[in-house]
DNA sequence: GTAGTTGCAAATCATTTGCAGTAAT
DNA sequence: ATTACTGCAAATGATTTGCAACTAC
């Protein structure tokens, strides 16, 4: 079976990359934290045990996962880019509140059957998709 | 009949800003112009007539049209914010292609429905919704 | 040993803000 | 008159990059 982190050496040595420390420490804190994490936010993480690691080493390994397809960028309303891993081939979707910020994800074979189609319909090779429903949450509504 | 002009102005009228020369023509120009334009992109269009129109006042006059209800900023892959006209009430959604940076739009009223169901489902109030589609359109596909 | 990598600081890019002068009310 | 607005330039915040020292191969 092959896991992220060898998904991962894997990338890097087709690549001609080399594997180090820090994306080794990269990776596994990405994949210890909650998605949808910034680049930022990952490297405070990290720099916990790791006091030594650098704030642009993140940024790049980042965007090394992004390329090797075991995470995500994202954009939501702020202005950073924040990360998720990939779930194998599923694709799921956001919902985002507007007050406390809260991002839950979801799964719907009828929306995604229904993006195949209208995909279809207008002739695009479909890669990727962003479904995200901003409103408030259940907590969040006054009464 | 109320015109987008006159939305605007009463807009700034009811919150006790000031109608000037600089926010007509760029609310103008934004109207005159393709849909998803960043507000660096219109600066440079007003420019050519206006040559005299500051960069500044062009984000400022964006962020005005977003808040009045006028423009909806959008976030696509690149780093920018693009503004598009608000079309009445209902929902469209973009195609995007990878290749050649195309941008269509279109709506679909089953799409709709069923995101509306689904936010139901979860208890949320829906307030906007962003449905995107990344692909290679016809013309970029290689056969 | 060679080529890629790190960490720092400086650079960049989009956007925002302070301020003195100007214009709408 | 008063208060908001403009345009510039300088500031900010997120991200990228140049470079000399370092580490995986």
């Amino acid at each position: 079976m092959s896991t992220v982190k060898d998904q991962f050496r894997d990338y890097l040595g087709k690549h001609g990359l080399k594997v180090t420390r820090q994306r080794e420490i990269i990776l596994d804190g990405f994949l210890s934290s909650p998605s949808h994490l910034s680049a930022e936010e990952l490297y405070l993480r990290l720099r916990k045990d790791n006091p030594n690691i650098g704030y642009a080493t993140v940024y790049r390994t980042m965007k090394l996962l992004a390329d090797s397809g075991i995470a995500s960028e994202r954009h939501f309303g702020d202005r950073q880019t924040r990360y998720e891993p990939n779930t194998s081939e599923e694709h799921h979707y956001h919902l985002i509140c507007n007050s406390c910020g809260k991002i839950i994800e979801f799964e719907d074979s009828n929306i995604e059957a229904l993006l195949m189609k209208t995909a279809a319909a207008h002739d695009f090779t479909l890669s990727h998709q962003r479904l995200e429903l901003y409103g408030l949450c259940p907590d969040c509504q006054t009464i």
